[in-house]
DNA sequence: ATTGTGCGGTAAACCGCTTAACTGAGGCGT
DNA sequence: ACGCCTCAGTTAAGCGGTTTACCGCACAAT
């Protein structure tokens, strides 16, 4: 292994001042530089990080704390990672996806070893005990997500209220008054405190108010086949609805499995429309899912950027609500739209039946 | 930070001996080993990983090199990681995922900074340029996937040929003789070289030849669009076809939900065999499909134990091929079905148009 | 008694880099 | 001409562990 005392030796200097050069931590002039870097062209050297890290205390590394066993990792999941990785390579960091228990024992552990300068937590609770964790060890974090007392926590989160405010008005403004959203399973213990879900609810909760709309929920897991069940629910339930709104993607695509196999023509008869989306899972579903964009790239680079400032000691950045963004599809259309009776649906196949 | 230092003096002992103790290198009293680890229980410690890295030349982190922007990330390869990442956690070691470009440069970034003991490669491509760039490195590795020209390396991998070899049987004893592949898109620059393809392509001529079948297969990338337009290509091609199986599992959404479209009942007029599949990405579809079940939690747990056995100088672990075994789902069944006069279908819809 | 010899334990040299403190050589004002 | 700064570079003390060489002691064998 080539060192930097090689380096050194080879440019006739001090191994300080490659360090120096190398940090730009002290002025180096022209001439000798121009040796140095020659030297380390010459010799291949590449900087040992991990002495680096010791004598530095800074890793620079960052891990986005995953809790893989609780939260599947989706489509939605890898474009927060991937954008994320992406913003942190550019500031001299790596980004490691670091997969941790949601209870925050082994996030304590990953921290007690100071392998890693920040966290980036993912899928943040309401009142998440990872935070405490992180809190006590004192090293620098940003959350994805928020909990419900975030007093100066960095973070940036979906800004539910506009998204399901831009979902809701498209649905009214297209004529739609019977709507029903099928959110998610709060009973579950596993996700009672799952910001998405308890905000997109409470959002809803406004807005259909504010709307005047009747007030019809339906808990689901994000999973196809509590998908359908919940499409059966409304229907049998709420046989009058004319427009599902689903928070969750994966129970989206059973939604309308679900609504088709009862008989029901998408958008003709029900008009769907999914909450918080990629555009992959979205062109799963056979009428392409119209949904709410997650604005999943956005956030990866703003939690990143949020972390990495407080470790480079920049001035903080403001929390960050970005709304999810509609995006048409082929699920929703107005209530008993016209061309219902056209039959120019240029899908073809329209079932009447039942 | 609580150090060995410090332990060592609360226990009246030396550093060395903490150290000893804590790697269990060289035998210790069972008196000083209580006063030792009652040390380090009052305290607190835990030991720095970056110390330890440096001064014994391992850090203990493994990377999956992940290819990010070539390849999505989705259930399949999420599985992959889960199952790697507890493999390696219980034996000490960490699993991180890495997102490294195809090309190797990043790849031969990350290994030049010392961070990571070892690599295991996902989605390895027939001639593999990061395979050089971690010969070179000197990084022991491990593949989930092979090369072509596989000397040695150490690696796991599916076994492309039992996979669809039982996939065709299973289809041929229910009495398909008609059958066409919906294989990967080899024509695509990004994955001409892509191992699974090229494989399971190689495989399917064999195994058609050997039960004298036509051979027809269409190229299609993994997404459900290029699933939908396949699912058009087989059926204006090859009219006479009566199952269909296909490789990549987002595909076989789209070959599902175009046949659908196109009218026609899956599996009465037709069957659909998604051939590496989780049961997650199979619940999408509409009728469930039937699969192939990728054997992702055994080649990630497999991958990584093959890794670790390097770096812990035990005896190599032999190049494993694990199938994918056949799960049942409502997307296969016989030519033609008997049941198809009787009307008996549960899932109630069926057309019989075109 | 003498000599090994195994064994629990210690001292100290690193591992490769960062960084505070220091040096020495101009340049500048007066 | 003198002190005083400024500035590029150097020296050396760590960072928190691992690991090699060594030490002294008790016990068995000679």
């Amino acid at each position: 292994m080539v060192t930097m005392k090689d380096v050194a030796q080879r440019a006739g200097v001090s191994i300080a001042t490659v360090s120096f050069l190398l940090n730009d931590t002290k002025p180096v002039t022209a001439a000798t530089r121009a040796r140095i870097e020659q030297a380390m062209l010459d010799l291949g050297y590449r900087r040992n990080m991990v002495a680096r890290a010791l004598a530095s205390r800074r890793t620079h590394i960052v891990a986005m704390a995953y809790p893989a066993l609780e939260h599947r990792f989706g489509m939605s999941t890898s474009e927060f990672f991937t954008s994320a990785a992406e913003a942190a390579r550019k500031q001299d960091y790596h980004l490691v996806l670091w997969p941790v228990g949601n209870d925050g024992v082994e996030l304590r552990e990953l921290l007690g070893q100071g392998l890693v300068d920040g966290v980036v937590l993912m899928e943040v609770q309401l009142d998440d005990p990872r935070i405490d964790v992180l809190r006590q060890s004192g090293t620098p974090f940003a959350l994805i997500g928020r909990t419900t007392e975030l007093d100066g926590l960095s973070h940036v989160d979906i800004d539910f209220d506009t998204t399901v405010e831009d979902a809701v008005r498209h649905l009214y403004e297209l004529g739609h008054r019977e709507l029903a959203l099928i959110s998610g399973d709060l009973d579950d213990p596993r996700f009672h405190d799952y910001g998405p879900w308890v905000r997109t609810e409470e959002a809803y909760r406004r807005v259909a108010a504010s709307y005047d709309l009747p007030l019809r929920i339906i808990p689901c897991s994000d999973t196809t086949q509590a998908g359908k069940d919940a499409a059966a629910r409304v229907l049998t339930e709420h046989s009058e609805t004319t427009a599902i709104l689903v928070l969750n993607e994966y129970a989206a695509l059973g939604v309308v499995a679900g609504l088709k196999h009862t008989g029901h023509d998408i958008p003709g008869d029900i008009s769907v429309l999914s909450l918080l989306t990629v555009p992959e899972t979205a062109a799963m579903a056979d009428p392409e899912l119209t949904m709410m964009r997650t604005p999943g790239p956005e956030l990866g680079q703003l939690g990143t950027q949020a972390l990495l400032r407080q470790l480079e000691g920049d001035d903080p950045l403001p929390p960050q609500l970005i709304p999810a963004k509609f995006s048409p599809g082929a699920t929703v259309a107005g209530p008993r739209a016209p061309r219902s009776k056209g039959g120019a649906g240029r899908r073809g196949a329209r079932k009447a039946r039942s």
